[in-house]
RNA sequence: GGUGGGUUGGCAGAGUGGUCGAAUGCGUCGGUUUCGAAAACCGAUAUACCAGCAAUGGUAUCGCAGGUUCAAAUCCUGCACCCACCGCCA
């Protein structure tokens, strides 16, 4: 959510960010001053009636009075009814608006995207390489006939070595993380309405979530959760930037996605994953971005990947966020690059609808904090990544160094035809 | 799933319809005292919104949302959460 005074203030300037992600016609900030203003406008009368009720209250009132105070607080019930509308319609408004872009990202959509820098070797086969299907049936360590028995289409069962490697990954992470002294968390995988409201998947990813008959959704990416962590908190501000990581099982309808393009684990309902989350004074959060950034790079190097950083354009990123860099590793059976991080500051717009701040001791003042998250990193694209980049002549998949001591083996071999 | 008890400021804890934004204690901050500190004493100590250049004034907030009343922390209804007991349980 933007702050109505800054809308107000530097309307033009707020404009001018949001045009890079939305058309003019779905802006209409004049439309939302003008509803403050009456707002405004209303507060104003119904207080003065308010203040004098109050005058009258504090005392034993004779019958006169009474009476007077009578017909005040119908007034003041008409007025108040009266500004719930209008704060209702100002509020739908305003969280309808999209967080302002940073100044250097791009308007317009996925077209836009900036490359930023490339990373590792371009993997150069001397033989017709196989895609991560084919190589994860014939080492047998996924069993997507299985899965999909079990619990249909886009889902799939790691499988002896597979999930071996799979927990491997998520050791390796872990490991990682707790170096850098992030506080491991292990949140709950269903969450409240209201808790999916705050991290703003709702109303947009409605359809997208897997709704319990207690009307509890399913976690879809641990961003949620740990963006409600701290809700409704004053955080102490020699506390900050607070630094997370959460591994969370990812669930996801992928409703009316592309799933023909995207065979295999490229985009299944549930996923493994483990995020990244700062909460950060505003004039460190910059600095919290370029940590999270170099985190997941790091990761993705150690694992020997080729890969890409992309800078994502204002209408193809996330609406609460100010500024995107996704961490996209090769998959060369699809020749082309897929997300494996994604990079967020959301500034102190989520901060804004969690109520999330801090005292600041030089003013005194309660301030929101700024949000960051960064996936650190989702399994469910590394190991089809894995299988593709090393595989080798006969067959066999080589296994990251950094992983090897979490697996126990170096390559994973074809499962034997007798 | 059922029954009962609870939710008040940073914390503990008074307050059952009218000068209650809220006693008291603790904590925190500032001061006096001291070579310095402790103790003691004095003072300050919520948040948001609105008007205003400011000083300041006003409004709201006692878990949340409604309601009753001239007037609600206090009465009524619903909901959430916590505690206790009972029932059920792969």
């Amino acid at each position: 959510m933007l702050d109505i005074n800054k809308i107000r203030s530097e309307k033009e300037a707020v404009k001018k960010a949001l045009l890079k992600r939305i058309a003019a016609q779905d802006l209409d900030l004049d439309g939302i001053i003008a509803l403050d203003d009456e707002r405004r406008k209303l507060l104003q009368e119904v207080e003065i009636f308010k203040a004098e009720r109050n005058k009258y209250s504090k005392t034993k009132p004779n019958a006169e009075i009474i009476a007077k105070m009578k017909t005040i607080g119908e007034k003041i019930k008409k007025l108040n009814d009266k500004i719930r509308v209008v704060e209702n319609d100002l509020k739908e408004k305003l969280s309808a608006l999209p967080n302002l872009p940073s100044e250097e990202v791009k308007p317009g959509g996925k077209e836009n995207n900036q490359m930023l820098k490339i990373f590792g070797k371009k993997p150069n086969f001397k033989f017709k390489p196989k895609d991560h299907i084919e190589l994860a049936t014939a080492l047998d360590v996924i069993d997507y006939q299985r899965g999909a028995k079990i619990s249909g289409s886009g889902f799939w069962v790691y499988r002896g070595n597979g999930a071996i490697l799979e927990w491997a990954l998520l050791n390796y992470f872990i490991d990682f993380h707790r170096k850098n002294d992030y506080t491991f968390l292990l949140p709950p995988f269903m969450l409240t309405e209201q808790s999916a409201f705050t991290s703003g998947h709702l109303p947009k990813f409605r359809d997208d979530l897997y709704w319990t008959k207690d009307g509890l959704c399913l976690n879809a990416t641990s961003e949620m959760m740990i963006g409600n962590y701290h809700r409704d908190e004053i955080l102490d501000e020699s506390d900050l930037p607070l630094k997370y990581f959460a591994y969370s099982a990812c669930f996801r309808r992928e409703a009316g996605s592309y799933r023909k393009e995207e065979r295999g684990m490229v985009r299944g309902h549930q996923f493994n994953k483990i995020e990244m989350f700062h909460f950060s004074k505003p004039e460190q959060s910059w600095q919290s971005f370029a940590e999270l950034l170099k985190n997941a790079e790091k990761l993705v190097s150690g694992l020997g990947l080729y890969f890409q950083t992309v800078q994502l354009a204002a209408a193809d990123a996330s609406v609460a966020m100010a500024k995107t860099i996704d961490v996209e590793v090769w998959l060369p059976s699809m020749a082309t690059y897929k997300e494996v991080s994604s990079v967020s500051n959301a500034l102190d717009y989520q901060a804004r609808r969690g109520n999330i701040r801090f005292k600041n001791k030089k003013t005194g003042k309660n301030e929101f904090v700024h949000t960051l998250n960064a996936s650190g990193l989702a399994t469910s694209r590394l190991v089809p990544a894995i299988l593709e980049q090393f595989q080798q002549k006969d067959g066999s998949v080589k296994i990251p160094k950094v992983l090897q001591k979490f697996c126990g083996f170096k390559k994973i071999e074809p499962k034997k035809i007798a």
